[in-house]
DNA sequence: GGCTATCAGTTACTTTTGTAACTAACAATC
DNA sequence: GATTGTTAGTTACAAAAGTAACTGATAGCC
């Protein structure tokens, strides 16, 4: 056993894992009892909500979601009439994925539903280390991206 | 597309789920390629490793990891001589989970790789932000545990 | 003691993910 | 304008994870 057990000395890894393991097991039925979403669904729905339509290939860069889950979920969420797909005619292997009308609908939805799951977690950290987790969290993202 | 652009507009559960894919993707060439663990395994390694033996059931608790992987996982490292098993005999549903001589130097050079690794995310963060991420991520960990 | 309920852990089966090979479209070189 | 190389995206196959049913052990109750 280790000289310092105090939680603060684990690593970030481990901490990130379990944290986002604890919080996707909380915030999934949002999106799957309401949608029948599946985890990578949701992100693409989320991804596309906010930064508009977008190639796989962007999205994939941007998200970090590996190329095959995109591809499957952007099946999933066509078949689901949230997504539509748009080839570009200079270039035909690019494809646009954007959100329809009701894709857009329930990412607004989802929105809503998240910004409540934040604030049932602000209940727990409060307001000022939350703004600090989620900041920190943006900031290590933007640096590894 | 929202009003508000910026990152941290975003929601916890979208921010942790990208950061905790990203840096698992990074650190998994550490704990694969030298042992063949998987993720799972790894964080079983980790956790013996800090706490200490414990049954199946309090891993489960204590480490937001779902029964049966932590039986596969198990499995795994007994395979790789890295855990044992006691069954309590005072109640013989229970096996205490303990790492091997083998165990422990495996989870100790494992360590030196993850501390190594997160002093390659203090060069992204600087040494305030990092502590500052790690302590929030602890402090919701124990909130939601 | 025998019956039912409960709990620890595993296993069978299904779903989801990861890897690597593939198709289709374009670009570049000759 | 054919050939080779590269890029976007999909698909086939293999590995991993989730779900639910199971086994074996204990506890409680009559």
């Amino acid at each position: 056993m280790p000289a310092n057990k105090s939680e603060l000395s684990h690593f970030l890894p481990y901490l990130l894992n379990q944290a986002a393991e604890l919080v996707s097991r909380d915030f999934q039925p949002q999106y799957k009892d309401r949608y029948g979403m599946l985890r990578t669904e949701w992100r693409v729905l989320f991804h596309l909500g906010w930064h508009g339509g977008m190639t796989a290939t962007q999205l994939c860069e941007q998200a970090s979601i590996h190329k095959t889950k995109i591809s499957r979920a952007a099946v999933a969420l066509e078949k689901k009439r949230f997504l539509s797909r748009t080839t570009v005619e200079d270039d035909r292997r690019f494809e646009i994925l954007t959100l329809t009308r009701s894709g857009r609908a329930a990412f607004k939805n989802l929105s809503k539903v998240a910004a409540d799951y934040d604030v049932s977690i602000e209940q727990d950290l409060g307001k000022h280390d939350l703004a600090m987790l989620k900041a920190m969290l943006s900031k290590l993202i933007s640096k590894r991206t």
